[in-house]
DNA sequence: CATACAATAGTCAACATTGACTAGTCACAT
DNA sequence: ATGTGACTAGTCAATGTTGACTATTGTATG
């Protein structure tokens, strides 16, 4: 669901076309969570029969034609009752990357810090990203919540590396 | 993959039949991941398959025969396998609650209040759950890793709590 | 004795997601 | 002129996950 609301709230603000919908939700640029190509195609396909969009094939020059998003009032009510449903209620996110740790004492400790030493660098990596992003957008000071999911992940980032250092440190105490 | 190392880990402590299993992975009482029955099933005639594990059927008594799953050698080994790549990535988690709040400022301040509220006793609840989880293992003081991925979903749910707590006290205030 | 519920084992069809593929235009560098 | 890569639009088959369903036996309750 939060997915036709995240697709809803973008074309809300300006129809667009697929390909530029795409270069929203293929990388974690703005939101906590991704979806691929077929599946924005599929949601639009199924928003379509809905009522909830209408396309409208916009000929550029002699481009070839793009097909045009739009929302429709259906789409619009269908946004305004999404959004209170989940702003209400929360989903339970999953943490697929928590699970290895829980066998974590099977390992040598050496091999362990250097394992969890390479998974913080990759954390490292993404929370570069995220910085990037924030960046990119220069928003303004006041901006509103639209900005709420970029610090989320920001958080997060920081929080799973201090755990890994936590970890990595109570590994290197000689006991 | 992070699916099939927890029941690999799982088989590996105890052989166990499919209904135990489930227990274990039908709530989160001990894992920040879920999984139904059918997908339990599926995998673990998946392993079957891959010879991770052999099933043997024991007789209780006059109750319906009950199968039990038990790892085998090339189970292990492809359980020590999945641990250390598991360990030294990162896996990406999704967090679908957090997109709602991008759209956040679209609603009255009253009514958002209202629903962060509803958001934030649903998280009580889990909190609590969790909690209550780890008070029933009653582990050894230096209960060793086993028990960190409970005490990593204690800390995200502070966190997001916090969180809302900000937001709605941002909210509150009359500018 | 009947009835219901927990323990046990699974299956099946539907749905969501994705990797890999096709296909055409345009701008620019070689 | 030729090739390369960005822009644009999708599709298809495979995979993973789940809701809902079917069965059987044992135990407790009315």
């Amino acid at each position: 669901m939060e997915r036709k609301l995240l697709l809803l709230g973008l074309l809300r603000m300006h129809s667009m076309h697929g390909y530029l919908v795409l270069e929203h939700f293929e990388s974690r640029a703005a939101m906590p969570i991704t979806f691929k190509k077929p599946t924005v195609y599929n949601m639009l396909s199924k928003m379509k029969a809905d009522g909830w969009v209408v396309v409208r094939e916009e000929q550029e020059g002699k481009r070839p034609p793009r097909s045009v998003y739009e929302i429709t009032e259906a789409g619009e009510a269908a946004f305004q009752s999404l959004l209170r449903d989940e702003v209400g209620s929360y989903t339970e996110a999953e943490f697929p990357s928590v699970v290895s740790l829980a066998f974590l004492d099977l390992l040598p400790r050496h091999e362990a810090k250097v394992l969890l030493e390479q998974r913080h660098a990759q954390i490292e990596d993404r929370l570069r990203e995220v910085n990037a992003s924030i960046g990119e957008l220069d928003m303004p000071i006041h901006a509103g919540s639209a900005l709420l999911p970029l610090r989320y992940l920001q958080r997060h980032y920081m929080a799973e590396m201090e755990l890994l250092e936590d970890i990595i440190k109570g590994l290197s105490e000689i006991e």
